[in-house]
DNA sequence: TTATCTGCAAACCGTTTGCAAAGTT
DNA sequence: AACTTTGCAAACGGTTTGCAGATAA
């Protein structure tokens, strides 16, 4: 069974109060305004062990690096292809197509990812400016 | 410009002939059948030419590794938990999806990706008997 | 002939692991 | 007391980079 402690506590929290998903580093980034001495292996495990707990989800973004956000909330994001940052979704409209899904291939489906790639509005007005 | 080379050929002719993304290691594999002394990085250098000519199109897995396919063919993918194995979908319902965002967001959106994780048929019927 | 491509080796970087010490139950 | 977590340092593995020589245009 997962053990209490004062670090897994404010990772969590930090994961919990984001508003879009985190990395590993910026978790631990935050983490050490509070615990100075905190490793970055120890943020890592944290997070896996959340994860096997199902409290948090894991994704890997297109740059390779994993983002963890609370598994509870189920969003997809607008990320902007410039400034990397994103927008959550306020739906899911998925649910229908997994259905139709495991009718017509035989998988138990446990999930999905879905992400949007383009440019939000202030790049795309800077783009233009810019060239 | 792009400069042609047999090296390069090959590495396209492997990716536009396969019925599934593959890891860059998957291409140096095949390609190295009729060049045996092909360097892996020449297989990354090459794949990365034809992504950014647009001809070839990188993801990066929840494994953390790039898988490319050619552009041209826009395809979602049924991706087996256990074995891995790809089964590709017939279609794309999510053009549709993209002009709503476009209006509510103001996303100027070049792209999308979209992933279902679970288990195949095959590796259900083994997770019953195997436990 | 000039810029690009190749191969080798080494660097890179996010992530994982081994181990002894510290902390949790 | 038994077992998990922590911190450090080192390993890992896919990917990238520097450089000298080979190759395409």
């Amino acid at each position: 069974m997962q053990r209490q402690t004062p670090q897994r506590r404010a990772i969590l929290s930090v994961v919990s109060a984001a508003s879009s998903p985190l990395t590993a580093e910026q978790v631990y980034g935050a983490v050490t305004e509070a615990f100075p001495h905190l490793a970055l292996t120890t943020v890592y495990r944290g997070l896996d062990a959340y994860v096997d707990a199902g409290l948090v989800r894991r994704s890997i973004y297109d740059d390779g690096v994993a983002r963890y956000e609370i598994a509870a909330e189920h969003r997809h994001f607008l990320t902007c292809t410039r400034c990397k940052k994103s927008v959550p979704l306020s739906v899911c409209p998925f649910e229908q197509l997994e259905e139709q899904l495991v009718r017509e291939t035989g998988f138990q489906i446990s999930g999905h990812k879905m992400e949007f790639f383009g440019l939000c509005p202030d790049c795309a007005e800077r783009n233009e400016r810019e060239g």
